[in-house]
DNA sequence: ATCATTTAATTAAGAAAACTACGGAAATCA
DNA sequence: TGATTTCCGTAGTTTTCTTAATTAAATGAT
């Protein structure tokens, strides 16, 4: 990219409102040093984006620990009571809805929720017209922006489902015409996994570089790389549930032969807890009960080593260290995320040299979906 | 980062500087154009580096095709007639020497040569000796800078080789100061890979994102992504070749047990081909021969595919569509380069959707060299 | 040959956004 | 109360880009 003048005050204010996400609540002073620009620059730009109602002033009360010296900052924050954006989140079963403030964005807001998908066959229809009554019942009307999260394959430059197995009529439907429609605003159509990865590293600003795999209906992946999600060449990318794993023959939803997400995710995990014990109830909460009693069975562990050898694969590839697991592995005897960790060691060549991390963590997606709505419509980057 | 209008002249001649690499040969207007600058400001940034040597003015006869109407343009190239850089292309047997100009490196300037290590313990001093011999020999004494290639795990960010299983002095040696001694010039230390993926990179500039491959004594990768080398939070990255390969058990020297380099390295080849025909010669010729003469046999169609699965998985993982094979795999009959297009394409999510694309292409490390050099030496990034 | 046209390169003037330097405001501490 | 420290804003300077106008060097038509 080229630059000029009139392009670096743009580029500076994303970058202070960037800043201020991980911080939370910071002064002008602040700012400006952890940036690196002057105060006059950092005052200037905390102007204009307090005209705009993106940020807001709060009041201190801020005594903890030691009295600082010299004259209190006024703290700063991403507006937290103004309407914001409207989350949207469109899941296998169910779609929530979320107002969503600009700061502070938690997991706690989802409310309104409606099914997603109809047996027979006009579920676009359908959801749109459930869409609409839900937001009628919003107390908000006016929103920023609409930002929806999808599973599946997600061309978020498109704002476009590419591939949804368990959804298919996204793939086929316009959803940002649907949402527009009803909520009058610009919609953004994001995958859910980078939704999560983006949450989790704004509810962790230390996590600045890892690798998300999120276990669920399928299991998907996200790379989160210097505090910003990858952006790869395809729309595509951290699709490691769809890596094959040799001797594994079972047939995938994406149309694939062996893909570890068969083996790995929820039903794929049923279908060889099942098979190795044919005379117990194939259900999530006797896995569970079972995993905890018996600990990491074979099938449990080869399952999971093929796992970790995707895992560890896109590490090498991608010079990651830190993986961050979501989802139903989570929920599962500690043992079973520390056998994953161990397997994923094993492989990762970083582990040779220094420290490999394989972590479970809860699932964020509203904070994720607001860091996505302000990086791309707040303060959006130029285009060229 | 952030911006201030005295780093904005160092960027644009960075940018300036990669376009005219990939270029070759451009006018100011041209290069002006290209990136979307105005004229004056192209024509101020080029009566720079022209006064820096960096770049040089080249007389036309450029009279292919139709006579363009209107003054024609004073084309400008990196400076090929000065001295430029010192190449060492350290090898696992060899040590190779060239002279690189800035612009239009090719590998056949490659000339002075020697061993790499001795049988006995002091190779880093007898190197340093060998090095200091074929130093005199060179017609030019006074370069920009030294760009050392080595093979294994290399920390370009430190110039340090952290893991070279094939040349373990290199790790413990402190490689830029025995080089600084010899030939008093900044030296940068890079993977092979690297290098040779940014070669491919400026002898094809429409490759812009892809993953190259090279198949020698190990299996190394490199990933360059909008033309530029991947960057990751660690010193490695694009490192397929330590993938594990589910129910491979040979050892490797990276000290793992499976990896897939075990499988399709030169050595590896070597040894399932004379697992499966114990009676033949176990030399490569004799592989080479065997291959043309009687197709994919069972034993190398398994390395192939697992080659592949490592290979798929990176491309699902980066979001790439196009894999570059250099080295040994190339010299092979080109049913096996099919054969891993095939099975890589079969492990590709994107071909579902669009076109994935694996191709032979002849190792070209000079270029990619002189490339890094240029970026980091004649037109450094600012720290900040 | 000459002149209009087209493209390239340079010069000059203007605008954007950063920086430094300084001064007033608001707190702590002696 | 006054010294010190820190924060924030104002004023003026600097850097670098842009646009507009000018000069330069080619082609092609009359």
């Amino acid at each position: 990219m080229i630059f000029h003048p009139a392009r670096m005050g743009q580029h500076n204010k994303r970058a202070l409102v960037r800043q201020l996400q991980k911080a939370g609540v910071a002064s002008r002073a602040t700012l400006a040093r952890s940036l690196g620009m002057s105060q006059p620059t950092a005052g200037k730009i905390v102007d204009e984006l307090l005209a705009e109602k993106i940020l807001e002033e709060v009041e201190v009360l801020e005594n903890n620990g030691a009295s600082r010296l010299g004259r209190p900052g006024r703290q700063l924050q991403l507006n937290r009571s103004r309407a914001g954006f409207l989350g949207i989140r469109l899941g296998v079963v169910e779609t929530d809805l979320a107002e969503l403030p600009l700061g502070a964005a938690d997991d706690s807001l989802w409310k309104l929720t409606f099914p997603s998908a109809q047996a027979n066959g006009n579920s676009a229809e359908v959801w749109e017209k459930s869409l609409r009554a839900a937001f009628k019942k919003l107390s908000a009307k006016k929103f920023l922006g609409v930002i929806l999260s999808a599973p599946g394959i997600v061309d978020e430059a498109q704002n476009k489902v590419v591939f949804s197995p368990n959804l298919h009529w996204t793939e086929s439907a316009d959803l940002p015409a649907i949402v527009g429609r009803v909520c009058n605003a610009p919609v953004l159509v994001v995958q859910e996994e980078r939704a999560m990865a983006l949450g989790h590293h704004f509810n962790h600003p230390g996590d600045e570089d890892f690798l998300l795999v999120d276990f669920g209906t399928g299991v998907g992946g996200a790379v989160i790389v210097g505090g910003k999600p990858f952006v790869s060449p395809l729309p595509i990318n951290g699709e490691l549930g769809h890596t094959l794993a040799l001797g594994n023959h079972r047939r995938c939803g994406c149309g694939a032969v062996g893909c570890v997400e068969t083996l790995v995710s929820r039903r794929g995990l049923l279908e060889s807890f099942s098979a190795a014990n044919p005379k117990l109830k194939k259900d999530w909460a006797t896995l569970q009960n079972f995993i905890s009693a018996n600990g990491i069975e074979p099938w449990l562990a080869q399952s999971l080593d093929a796992a970790a050898v995707a895992i560890a694969g896109a590490l090498n590839v991608l010079g990651l260290r830190r993986v961050i697991i979501t989802g139903s592995l989570t929920e599962l005897s500690s043992s079973v995320l520390a056998h994953l960790s161990r397997s994923v060691q094993n492989g990762a060549m970083w582990a040779r040299f220094g420290k490999v991390e394989c972590v479970g963590a809860p699932r964020c997606r509203a904070a994720g979906m607001v860091a996505i709505g302000v990086d791309r419509l707040v303060v959006p980057d130029l285009p060229d």
